[in-house]
DNA sequence: TAACATATGTTAGTGCTTCTCACTTTGACA
DNA sequence: TGTCAAAGTGAGAAGCACTAACATATGTTA
């Protein structure tokens, strides 16, 4: 019993796949965290996965389709990445919001390659109205927990404008560190005092 | 008389173009700007050139070289924007913070293609030194106005952790709003109040 | 169980891309 | 004015995304 059997098969068997949308999308993960975005090629996918070069079309309208369907993947992952990271913070701490922030961060530096195609407008294609729905859910989160720090209980406008503060942050933090692989500020960056920071000034009043 | 004499041309005049490689600069320009980043051919800018596709390579060694020259000279421009927008604000007020992060937004929005190429590691080939200075440049600019802020005559370490902050979040908003038009929190953004606000915030004790 | 319909693969080829090579034109200066 | 380097050209190689026509496997139904 090889892996093959047991969790998504990256080459195929015999003439069928059995997955290969599910190979080809794990295909584009890795090359794209390995070249780059740009560096990406559906021939190079096609050789990982061990079919030719005409077989995505029949899982994948075009190239960018391709793209499309490995970063709403990453996205999922990435949302339940965090809320996994709030495990054990209790209600209405300024650390959930900095749990949160330091997850997205993580995320960012961890699969860069995503990351940009997702946030980066790499291709004008990927500005896809399902990219933008998947971001509005996790931020859907961050706003929740925003709301318990402020003591409200529903998105007020206010709840609104504080969290897209906090997003803006962690956003450009994340793409500065992923960007300058942290040899900014002459040095080390201490992340999570950075992150606790921010969260209490914004969250003042 | 025509403009061809006056400015930098971009169509040549006879065998020879004149300055072939502004020309080429401009012409890129305008079509990342026109096309998005990916939507660049070598062979588009030749055309508004109007020479033939081998003759970029007298000039730049290839498409990376000619993106990069293109981004560097738009982070001039974007330098001196900045450095612009502080005219007639008293020094030392917190007014200039937040005219250097209104600057470096509005140049997000006004030049996208440029912003992402230099910012979004479009091509890692573009993760250039020679952007990366460019980039420190002007980051020096912000931290000069963060320490006149918090009365320091230096850049001491909390100038530039404060002064990151700022670069942070300023960074994050213009992604944000370059890729969502503006449609996010529902509505407008309030650039100038959330702007002032976060200065506020962060240059804060 | 045989036959068909359909999904999923392949081969071959088109047109576009970047980039190279050998060659031509031009302007500047000795 | 003659020469030479700089800056252009055209043709073509190699690689890319994508298509069309064809091949093979699979599972439902007679």
């Amino acid at each position: 019993m090889t892996d093959q059997t047991t969790k998504t098969p990256l080459r195929k068997a015999g003439y069928h796949h059995g997955d290969l949308r599910a190979g080809l999308i794990e295909a584009t993960r890795r090359l794209v965290e390995e070249n780059g975005p740009d560096g990406f090629s559906v021939s190079d996918a096609c050789a990982l996965a061990g079919v030719s070069t005409a077989a995505p079309y029949k899982h994948f309208r075009n190239k960018n389709e391709m793209l499309v369907a490995m970063v709403l993947e990453g996205m999922e992952r990435h949302r339940n990445n965090m809320v996994a990271a709030l495990d054990g913070i209790p209600p209405g701490s300024p650390l959930r919001v900095k749990a949160l922030g330091k997850e997205y961060v993580t995320f960012a530096l961890t699969e860069p390659g995503v990351f940009r195609l997702k946030f980066g407008g790499f291709t004008d294609g990927l500005a896809d109205d399902r990219l933008k729905a998947a971001g509005e859910l996790t931020f859907e989160i961050v706003l929740g927990e925003v709301a318990s720090c402020l003591g409200e209980s529903d998105i007020t406008p206010e709840v609104r404008r504080r969290g897209f503060m906090l997003w803006s942050f962690v956003h450009g933090l994340s793409f500065i560190l992923a960007d300058a692989d942290m040899t900014r500020m002459g040095g080390e960056v201490d992340l999570d005092g950075l992150l606790e920071d921010i969260a209490k000034r914004v969250l003042a009043d």
